[in-house]
DNA sequence: TATGCGATATTCT
DNA sequence: GAATATCGCATAG
């Protein structure tokens, strides 16, 4: 399952040029499972394969955009294809890669990936040994990944230390199921997952 | 493995 | 004041 060491270093990742992203927050996030997401730090290359995400697509009551424009959610509103980082519950940073027109809000979160490079520069910043809790989970991910605010409102579609990859390797089964810790709008399933894999995060169910 | 709870800071009401 | 797109630790089964 995990395309580790040789095998992924003979791969060469392709940037995914924005064209290629689809135009709406849920179909991206489907889009993404299998892709790769890549930073390139001083110390070196962290990148991790997508295998779980959730959609915030336009006028969702639980996105951060449903409100209007602040200066806190603004690179939400930029043209597909940019990161949107915040800071929640004291602790985490998130993700997100928007997903609409410039100037309309809408994004994909990024919650979990699968460790690629620079395996050893994530124990270092996580403090955990175990490969799977490396990043199971947006804040996992955001702190593996060294994305913190300095990332907010890059292009991961243009040449930059933060992007976008092909995806290495065909993805498995994609689950779908309710998303994860939000209280608005739940019932709507729009978290996306790839079936078995044991990064995903969640509990068991949720990962099945 | 599952469930529960405290910590923490920024935003919203 | 309350809520929050969470995490890590504790405890029980």
């Amino acid at each position: 399952m995990t395309l580790g060491g040789d095998a992924y270093q003979r791969t060469r990742l392709r940037r995914l040029r924005r064209a290629e992203l689809p135009v709406d927050a849920v179909e991206l996030a489907r889009y993404l499972i299998g892709k790769v997401v890549i930073h390139d730090v001083a110390a070196g290359r962290l990148s991790g394969r997508i295998v779980e995400t959730e959609a915030y697509p336009i006028g969702d009551p639980a996105g951060h955009a449903y409100s209007g424009k602040t200066p806190r959610n603004g690179s939400l509103f930029l043209t597909r294809g940019h990161a949107y980082v915040y800071f929640v519950y004291g602790s985490s940073f998130m993700l997100n890669v928007t997903s609409e027109v410039r100037g309309v809000g809408g994004g994909v979160l990024l919650r979990a990936i699968e460790p690629l490079e620079g395996i050893d520069l994530m124990q270092r910043s996580r403090a955990v040994t175990r490969l799977t809790d490396l990043a199971r989970g947006p804040g996992r991910l955001a702190e593996a990944m060294q994305v913190n605010l300095e990332q907010d409102g890059l292009d991961l579609c243009a040449a930059g230390p933060l992007w976008l990859a092909a995806a290495t390797q065909k993805a498995r089964a994609i689950g779908k199921s309710a998303r994860i810790g939000l209280t608005r709008n739940v019932a709507r399933q729009w978290r996306f997952y790839e079936r078995g894999n044991p990064y995903v995060s969640g509990p068991k169910k949720l990962r099945e």
